[in-house]
DNA sequence: AATCAACTGGAACGCACATTTCAGTTATCG
DNA sequence: CGATAACTGAAATGTGCGTTCCAGTTGATT
Protein backbone atom coordinates (compact mmCIF):
# COMPACT_ATOMS: atom_id res chain seq x y z
CA UNK A 1 0.00 0.00 0.00
CA UNK A 2 2.52 2.33 1.10
CA UNK A 3 5.28 1.76 -2.09
CA UNK A 4 2.59 0.14 -4.78
CA UNK A 5 4.89 -0.81 -6.67
CA UNK A 6 8.59 -1.40 -5.41
CA UNK A 7 9.70 2.33 -4.49
CA UNK A 8 9.77 5.06 -6.63
CA UNK A 9 12.39 7.03 -4.93
CA UNK A 10 15.98 6.30 -6.02
CA UNK A 11 18.31 4.80 -3.51
CA UNK A 12 20.46 8.00 -3.72
CA UNK A 13 17.62 10.29 -3.22
CA UNK A 14 17.45 9.06 0.08
CA UNK A 15 20.84 8.91 1.07
CA UNK A 16 21.59 12.21 -0.18
CA UNK A 17 18.27 13.35 1.72
CA UNK A 18 20.51 11.10 5.38
CA UNK A 19 23.23 13.08 4.74
CA UNK A 20 21.87 16.66 4.35
CA UNK A 21 20.30 16.26 7.46
CA UNK A 22 23.29 14.81 9.13
CA UNK A 23 24.87 18.15 7.60
CA UNK A 24 22.49 20.31 8.94
CA UNK A 25 22.24 19.07 12.60
CA UNK A 26 25.90 18.95 12.34
CA UNK A 27 25.96 22.66 11.99
CA UNK A 28 23.72 23.58 14.39
CA UNK A 29 26.71 22.61 16.58
CA UNK A 30 28.68 24.47 15.34
CA UNK A 31 29.07 28.22 17.34
CA UNK A 32 29.98 30.81 14.30
CA UNK A 33 28.30 28.51 11.65
CA UNK A 34 26.75 30.53 8.53
CA UNK A 35 23.86 27.75 8.32
CA UNK A 36 23.08 28.81 5.08
CA UNK A 37 21.74 26.48 1.97
CA UNK A 38 25.39 26.30 0.40
CA UNK A 39 27.14 25.81 3.85
CA UNK A 40 25.14 22.34 4.70
CA UNK A 41 25.57 21.89 1.06
CA UNK A 42 29.55 22.40 1.06
CA UNK A 43 29.42 20.17 4.22
CA UNK A 44 28.31 17.16 2.19
CA UNK A 45 29.72 17.69 -1.51
CA UNK A 46 25.94 17.71 -2.76
CA UNK A 47 24.82 20.93 -5.01
CA UNK A 48 22.39 23.33 -3.19
CA UNK A 49 19.71 22.52 -5.14
CA UNK A 50 20.03 18.83 -3.93
CA UNK A 51 20.05 19.69 -0.35
CA UNK A 52 17.26 21.91 -0.39
CA UNK A 53 14.81 19.84 -2.68
CA UNK A 54 15.05 16.90 -0.43
CA UNK A 55 13.00 18.23 2.44
CA UNK A 56 11.68 20.76 0.46
CA UNK A 57 12.92 23.64 1.33
CA UNK A 58 15.42 25.01 3.60
CA UNK A 59 13.15 25.40 6.70
CA UNK A 60 12.03 21.89 6.34
CA UNK A 61 15.54 20.49 6.70
CA UNK A 62 16.51 22.52 9.60
CA UNK A 63 13.04 21.91 10.98
CA UNK A 64 13.96 18.10 11.04
CA UNK A 65 17.47 19.31 11.98
CA UNK A 66 16.26 20.42 14.99
CA UNK A 67 13.34 18.57 15.71
CA UNK A 68 15.47 15.59 15.60
CA UNK A 69 17.58 16.98 18.52
CA UNK A 70 14.57 17.98 20.78
CA UNK A 71 13.09 15.04 20.14
CA UNK A 72 15.29 13.14 22.86
CA UNK A 73 15.19 16.07 25.11
CA UNK A 74 11.12 16.33 25.66
CA UNK A 75 11.25 12.45 25.77
CA UNK A 76 13.48 12.53 28.75
CA UNK A 77 11.58 15.35 30.16
CA UNK A 78 8.47 13.34 30.01
CA UNK A 79 10.37 10.07 31.70
CA UNK A 80 11.66 11.96 34.44
CA UNK A 81 8.01 13.21 35.04
CA UNK A 82 7.14 9.74 35.11
CA UNK A 83 9.91 8.13 37.22
CA UNK A 84 10.59 10.47 40.21
CA UNK A 85 9.54 13.26 41.85
CA UNK A 86 8.73 16.71 40.45
CA UNK A 87 11.50 18.49 42.33
CA UNK A 88 14.14 15.63 41.54
CA UNK A 89 12.81 15.60 37.68
CA UNK A 90 13.12 19.57 37.48
CA UNK A 91 16.45 19.52 38.95
CA UNK A 92 18.24 16.36 37.02
CA UNK A 93 16.35 17.85 33.79
CA UNK A 94 18.20 21.47 34.01
CA UNK A 95 21.22 20.39 34.37
CA UNK A 96 20.63 17.70 31.67
CA UNK A 97 19.03 20.79 29.84
CA UNK A 98 21.69 22.91 29.75
CA UNK A 99 24.21 20.75 29.19
CA UNK A 100 22.35 20.22 25.77
CA UNK A 101 22.33 23.79 25.20
CA UNK A 102 26.17 23.97 25.32
CA UNK A 103 26.71 21.17 23.34
CA UNK A 104 24.47 22.56 20.82
CA UNK A 105 24.58 26.37 19.87
CA UNK A 106 23.64 27.27 16.66
CA UNK A 107 20.61 25.56 17.98
CA UNK A 108 19.35 29.03 18.70
CA UNK A 109 21.59 31.81 17.08
CA UNK A 110 19.87 31.96 13.48
CA UNK A 111 16.70 30.56 13.72
CA UNK A 112 14.84 33.34 14.00
CA UNK A 113 12.19 33.89 11.17
CA UNK A 114 12.74 30.53 10.37
CA UNK A 115 9.38 28.53 9.77
CA UNK A 116 10.12 25.43 11.76
CA UNK A 117 6.08 23.20 12.59
CA UNK A 118 7.20 20.84 14.20
CA UNK A 119 10.68 22.28 16.00
CA UNK A 120 7.16 24.85 17.72
CA UNK A 121 5.10 21.49 18.55
CA UNK A 122 8.04 19.84 20.31
CA UNK A 123 9.11 23.54 22.18
CA UNK A 124 5.59 23.36 23.72
CA UNK A 125 5.42 19.80 24.59
CA UNK A 126 9.06 20.64 26.92
CA UNK A 127 7.11 23.71 28.17
CA UNK A 128 3.84 21.58 29.45
CA UNK A 129 6.45 18.73 30.85
CA UNK A 130 8.25 22.08 32.78
CA UNK A 131 5.58 23.67 33.65
CA UNK A 132 4.72 20.40 35.78
CA UNK A 133 7.88 20.21 37.34
CA UNK A 134 7.62 23.48 38.54
CA UNK A 135 3.67 23.12 39.48
CA UNK A 136 4.48 19.97 41.42
CA UNK A 137 8.09 21.18 42.73
CA UNK A 138 5.75 24.54 44.09
CA UNK A 139 3.46 21.80 45.51
CA UNK A 140 6.67 20.02 47.72
CA UNK A 141 7.70 23.51 48.75
CA UNK A 142 11.26 23.44 46.84
CA UNK A 143 9.96 26.16 44.76
CA UNK A 144 9.26 29.81 45.57
CA UNK A 145 5.21 30.18 45.17
CA UNK A 146 5.68 34.34 44.93
CA UNK A 147 6.09 34.30 41.28
CA UNK A 148 3.52 33.29 38.48
CA UNK A 149 4.42 30.08 37.33
CA UNK A 150 4.24 30.71 33.90
CA UNK A 151 6.73 33.77 34.15
CA UNK A 152 9.06 30.94 36.22
CA UNK A 153 8.83 28.51 33.10
CA UNK A 154 9.95 31.51 30.80
CA UNK A 155 12.51 31.90 32.76
CA UNK A 156 13.83 28.94 32.63
CA UNK A 157 13.66 29.00 28.79
CA UNK A 158 15.61 32.29 28.29
CA UNK A 159 18.62 30.81 30.79
CA UNK A 160 18.50 27.83 28.19
CA UNK A 161 18.47 30.41 25.77
CA UNK A 162 21.72 31.98 27.55
CA UNK A 163 23.70 29.31 28.04
CA UNK A 164 23.41 28.02 24.28
CA UNK A 165 24.19 31.69 23.15
CA UNK A 166 27.73 32.04 25.40
CA UNK A 167 30.52 32.10 23.39
CA UNK A 168 32.76 30.23 24.22
CA UNK A 169 30.91 27.30 24.71
CA UNK A 170 31.05 26.59 28.73
CA UNK A 171 29.63 24.20 31.16
CA UNK A 172 31.58 25.75 33.88
CA UNK A 173 29.18 29.03 32.39
CA UNK A 174 26.67 26.70 32.63
CA UNK A 175 26.84 25.33 35.87
CA UNK A 176 26.82 28.71 37.43
CA UNK A 177 23.44 29.60 35.92
CA UNK A 178 21.90 26.28 36.59
CA UNK A 179 23.46 27.46 40.45
CA UNK A 180 22.11 30.73 40.61
CA UNK A 181 19.24 29.87 38.40
CA UNK A 182 17.61 27.09 41.28
CA UNK A 183 18.77 28.62 44.53
CA UNK A 184 17.25 31.79 43.03
CA UNK A 185 13.61 29.92 42.77
CA UNK A 186 14.05 28.52 46.26
CA UNK A 187 11.25 29.31 48.29
CA UNK A 188 12.75 32.82 50.13
CA UNK A 189 14.15 31.94 53.72
CA UNK A 190 11.47 33.41 56.15
CA UNK A 191 12.16 36.18 57.90
CA UNK B 1 38.84 77.34 12.41
CA UNK B 2 36.41 74.54 13.28
CA UNK B 3 33.54 75.96 10.75
CA UNK B 4 36.07 78.59 8.33
CA UNK B 5 34.47 81.03 6.59
CA UNK B 6 30.70 80.11 7.99
CA UNK B 7 29.39 77.03 7.80
CA UNK B 8 29.75 74.61 5.31
CA UNK B 9 27.22 72.33 6.09
CA UNK B 10 23.41 72.86 4.96
CA UNK B 11 21.22 73.81 7.38
CA UNK B 12 18.45 71.24 6.16
CA UNK B 13 20.79 68.14 6.59
CA UNK B 14 21.80 69.11 9.74
CA UNK B 15 18.08 68.92 10.44
CA UNK B 16 17.82 65.92 8.53
CA UNK B 17 20.50 64.19 10.52
CA UNK B 18 18.99 64.99 13.49
CA UNK B 19 15.61 63.61 12.42
CA UNK B 20 17.12 60.46 10.75
CA UNK B 21 18.91 59.81 14.73
CA UNK B 22 15.27 60.61 16.24
CA UNK B 23 13.31 57.87 13.87
CA UNK B 24 16.29 55.44 14.65
CA UNK B 25 16.59 55.62 18.04
CA UNK B 26 12.44 55.43 18.09
CA UNK B 27 12.69 51.88 16.08
CA UNK B 28 14.85 50.18 18.47
CA UNK B 29 12.13 50.66 20.92
CA UNK B 30 9.42 49.17 18.46
CA UNK B 31 9.39 45.27 19.05
CA UNK B 32 8.85 43.65 15.97
CA UNK B 33 10.46 46.87 14.08
CA UNK B 34 12.09 45.80 10.73
CA UNK B 35 15.38 47.99 11.39
CA UNK B 36 16.34 48.59 7.50
CA UNK B 37 17.20 51.80 5.98
CA UNK B 38 14.05 51.89 4.52
CA UNK B 39 11.69 51.70 7.75
CA UNK B 40 13.96 54.61 8.97
CA UNK B 41 13.55 56.29 6.01
CA UNK B 42 9.59 55.93 5.73
CA UNK B 43 9.31 57.15 8.85
CA UNK B 44 10.86 60.35 9.17
CA UNK B 45 9.80 60.75 5.29
CA UNK B 46 12.93 61.03 3.84
CA UNK B 47 14.78 58.68 0.81
CA UNK B 48 17.30 56.24 1.48
CA UNK B 49 20.06 57.82 0.51
CA UNK B 50 19.70 60.60 2.56
CA UNK B 51 19.52 58.88 5.97
CA UNK B 52 22.04 56.75 5.46
CA UNK B 53 24.37 59.50 3.97
CA UNK B 54 24.08 61.53 7.19
CA UNK B 55 26.06 59.40 9.01
CA UNK B 56 27.72 57.31 6.20
CA UNK B 57 26.50 54.36 6.43
CA UNK B 58 23.71 52.34 8.56
CA UNK B 59 26.39 50.59 10.60
CA UNK B 60 26.95 54.32 11.68
CA UNK B 61 23.49 55.61 12.02
CA UNK B 62 22.84 52.53 13.96
CA UNK B 63 25.62 52.66 16.87
CA UNK B 64 24.91 56.60 17.19
CA UNK B 65 21.43 55.60 18.01
CA UNK B 66 21.67 52.92 20.60
CA UNK B 67 25.24 54.66 21.85
CA UNK B 68 23.14 57.28 22.55
CA UNK B 69 20.25 55.53 24.44
CA UNK B 70 23.26 53.63 26.53
CA UNK B 71 25.45 56.56 27.39
CA UNK B 72 23.19 57.64 30.30
CA UNK B 73 22.62 54.22 31.43
CA UNK B 74 26.19 54.13 32.02
CA UNK B 75 26.85 57.46 33.63
CA UNK B 76 24.24 56.18 35.97
CA UNK B 77 25.87 53.00 36.71
CA UNK B 78 29.04 54.57 37.54
CA UNK B 79 27.34 57.64 39.28
CA UNK B 80 25.49 54.86 41.51
CA UNK B 81 29.27 53.64 42.26
CA UNK B 82 30.31 56.69 43.64
CA UNK B 83 27.27 57.46 45.40
CA UNK B 84 26.48 54.95 47.47
CA UNK B 85 27.88 51.28 48.40
CA UNK B 86 28.68 48.44 46.33
CA UNK B 87 25.44 46.39 47.12
CA UNK B 88 22.96 49.00 47.03
CA UNK B 89 24.52 50.18 43.58
CA UNK B 90 24.13 46.70 42.36
CA UNK B 91 20.69 46.75 43.00
CA UNK B 92 19.19 49.82 41.78
CA UNK B 93 20.90 49.63 39.13
CA UNK B 94 19.77 46.29 37.77
CA UNK B 95 16.51 46.99 38.91
CA UNK B 96 17.22 50.49 36.58
CA UNK B 97 18.82 48.47 33.73
CA UNK B 98 15.66 46.10 33.14
CA UNK B 99 13.45 48.97 32.94
CA UNK B 100 16.01 50.30 30.64
CA UNK B 101 15.95 47.26 28.32
CA UNK B 102 11.88 46.87 29.05
CA UNK B 103 11.27 49.58 27.13
CA UNK B 104 13.71 49.51 24.20
CA UNK B 105 13.47 45.86 22.56
CA UNK B 106 14.50 46.08 19.62
CA UNK B 107 18.14 47.48 21.25
CA UNK B 108 19.43 43.85 21.21
CA UNK B 109 17.44 42.28 18.03
CA UNK B 110 19.09 42.57 14.90
CA UNK B 111 22.14 44.24 16.04
CA UNK B 112 24.40 41.35 15.23
CA UNK B 113 26.61 41.44 12.74
CA UNK B 114 26.53 45.17 12.83
CA UNK B 115 29.86 47.54 13.37
CA UNK B 116 28.85 49.25 16.57
CA UNK B 117 32.26 50.50 18.17
CA UNK B 118 31.05 53.28 19.95
CA UNK B 119 28.23 51.21 21.28
CA UNK B 120 30.65 47.68 21.71
CA UNK B 121 33.08 50.81 23.95
CA UNK B 122 30.50 51.55 26.10
CA UNK B 123 29.16 48.36 27.11
CA UNK B 124 32.38 47.02 27.59
CA UNK B 125 32.07 50.28 30.20
CA UNK B 126 29.11 48.70 31.53
CA UNK B 127 30.60 45.16 32.22
CA UNK B 128 33.70 47.04 34.34
CA UNK B 129 30.82 48.80 36.21
CA UNK B 130 29.20 46.34 37.09
CA UNK B 131 32.12 44.33 37.91
CA UNK B 132 33.09 46.47 39.93
CA UNK B 133 29.79 46.32 41.80
CA UNK B 134 29.52 43.07 42.26
CA UNK B 135 33.36 42.97 43.32
CA UNK B 136 32.36 45.26 46.18
CA UNK B 137 29.38 43.28 47.04
CA UNK B 138 31.29 40.50 47.59
CA UNK B 139 33.44 42.04 49.82
CA UNK B 140 30.42 43.38 51.75
CA UNK B 141 29.30 40.06 51.86
CA UNK B 142 25.99 40.28 50.31
CA UNK B 143 26.99 38.53 46.78
CA UNK B 144 27.94 34.96 46.63
CA UNK B 145 31.90 34.10 46.38
CA UNK B 146 31.43 30.67 45.25
CA UNK B 147 31.18 31.47 41.34
CA UNK B 148 33.96 33.33 39.25
CA UNK B 149 33.15 36.84 39.11
CA UNK B 150 33.17 37.12 35.52
CA UNK B 151 30.90 34.38 35.35
CA UNK B 152 28.69 36.71 37.54
CA UNK B 153 28.61 39.39 35.05
CA UNK B 154 27.61 37.85 32.21
CA UNK B 155 25.00 36.23 33.58
CA UNK B 156 23.68 39.38 34.46
CA UNK B 157 24.06 40.62 31.25
CA UNK B 158 22.61 37.55 29.91
CA UNK B 159 19.42 38.27 32.24
CA UNK B 160 19.49 42.04 30.43
CA UNK B 161 19.33 40.21 26.85
CA UNK B 162 16.30 37.79 28.12
CA UNK B 163 14.40 40.89 29.07
CA UNK B 164 14.52 43.00 26.12
CA UNK B 165 13.89 39.57 24.06
CA UNK B 166 10.54 38.97 25.86
CA UNK B 167 7.44 40.00 24.10
CA UNK B 168 5.41 41.35 24.79
CA UNK B 169 7.20 44.03 27.00
CA UNK B 170 6.19 43.09 30.48
CA UNK B 171 7.96 44.96 33.66
CA UNK B 172 6.46 42.12 36.00
CA UNK B 173 8.46 40.00 33.96
CA UNK B 174 11.54 41.94 34.49
CA UNK B 175 10.75 42.09 38.31
CA UNK B 176 10.41 38.41 38.27
CA UNK B 177 13.72 38.33 36.79
CA UNK B 178 15.50 40.22 39.16
CA UNK B 179 13.91 38.73 41.84
CA UNK B 180 15.02 35.20 41.02
CA UNK B 181 18.38 36.39 40.27
CA UNK B 182 19.16 38.72 43.00
CA UNK B 183 17.92 35.97 45.54
CA UNK B 184 20.45 33.10 43.52
CA UNK B 185 23.09 35.90 44.13
CA UNK B 186 22.82 35.69 47.49
CA UNK B 187 25.52 33.83 49.64
CA UNK B 188 24.29 30.44 50.25
CA UNK B 189 22.63 29.65 53.24
CA UNK B 190 25.54 28.15 55.86
CA UNK B 191 24.42 24.74 56.72
C1' DA C 1 21.55 -4.31 -22.39
C1' DA C 2 17.81 -1.09 -23.05
C1' DT C 3 14.65 2.17 -21.54
C1' DC C 4 13.00 5.84 -18.84
C1' DA C 5 11.67 8.34 -14.90
C1' DA C 6 14.10 10.04 -10.96
C1' DC C 7 17.74 12.64 -9.78
C1' DT C 8 21.61 16.06 -10.00
C1' DG C 9 23.98 20.60 -9.93
C1' DG C 10 25.56 24.78 -12.41
C1' DA C 11 23.27 28.58 -13.90
C1' DA C 12 19.53 31.66 -13.95
C1' DC C 13 16.10 33.92 -11.24
C1' DG C 14 13.74 36.44 -7.50
C1' DC C 15 13.93 38.93 -3.48
C1' DA C 16 15.48 41.93 0.25
C1' DC C 17 18.90 45.02 1.54
C1' DA C 18 22.56 48.56 1.71
C1' DT C 19 24.89 51.59 -1.07
C1' DT C 20 26.01 54.65 -5.12
C1' DT C 21 24.75 57.49 -8.98
C1' DC C 22 23.15 61.55 -11.00
C1' DA C 23 19.83 64.90 -12.74
C1' DG C 24 17.16 68.06 -10.49
C1' DT C 25 16.33 71.13 -6.24
C1' DT C 26 17.46 74.39 -2.75
C1' DA C 27 20.00 76.76 0.87
C1' DT C 28 23.50 80.09 1.25
C1' DC C 29 26.40 83.91 0.26
C1' DG C 30 28.00 87.84 -2.31
C1' DC D 1 18.78 88.46 -7.37
C1' DG D 2 22.19 85.32 -9.23
C1' DA D 3 25.61 82.00 -8.87
C1' DT D 4 27.26 78.05 -6.90
C1' DA D 5 27.96 74.25 -4.15
C1' DA D 6 25.41 71.33 -0.96
C1' DC D 7 21.76 68.45 -0.80
C1' DT D 8 18.00 65.26 -2.21
C1' DG D 9 15.73 60.89 -3.64
C1' DA D 10 14.23 57.72 -7.42
C1' DA D 11 16.54 54.65 -9.86
C1' DA D 12 20.54 51.81 -10.73
C1' DT D 13 24.08 48.77 -8.75
C1' DG D 14 26.04 45.30 -5.92
C1' DT D 15 25.58 41.48 -2.69
C1' DG D 16 23.95 37.47 -0.38
C1' DC D 17 20.52 34.66 0.03
C1' DG D 18 16.87 30.72 -1.21
C1' DT D 19 14.68 28.73 -4.91
C1' DT D 20 13.78 27.06 -9.62
C1' DC D 21 15.20 25.52 -14.37
C1' DC D 22 16.88 22.38 -17.40
C1' DA D 23 20.25 19.67 -19.91
C1' DG D 24 22.81 15.98 -18.67
C1' DT D 25 23.42 11.72 -15.60
C1' DT D 26 22.20 7.63 -13.14
C1' DG D 27 19.52 4.09 -10.62
C1' DA D 28 15.73 0.95 -11.31
C1' DT D 29 13.05 -2.20 -13.96
C1' DT D 30 12.39 -5.32 -17.79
Amino acid sequence: MSTPTGSRRRADAVRNRRLALEAATALLSEPGAALTVEAIAKKVGLGAATVVRAFGGKDALLDAAVSGLLEPVVRRARDLLAETTPTRALHVFLRELLAFQTAHHGINDQLGGLDLPATTALRADLVRAVEEMIDGARREGTVRTDLDPGVTTTLIGQTALAVARARPPSQELADAYLTVLLDGLRPPAAP
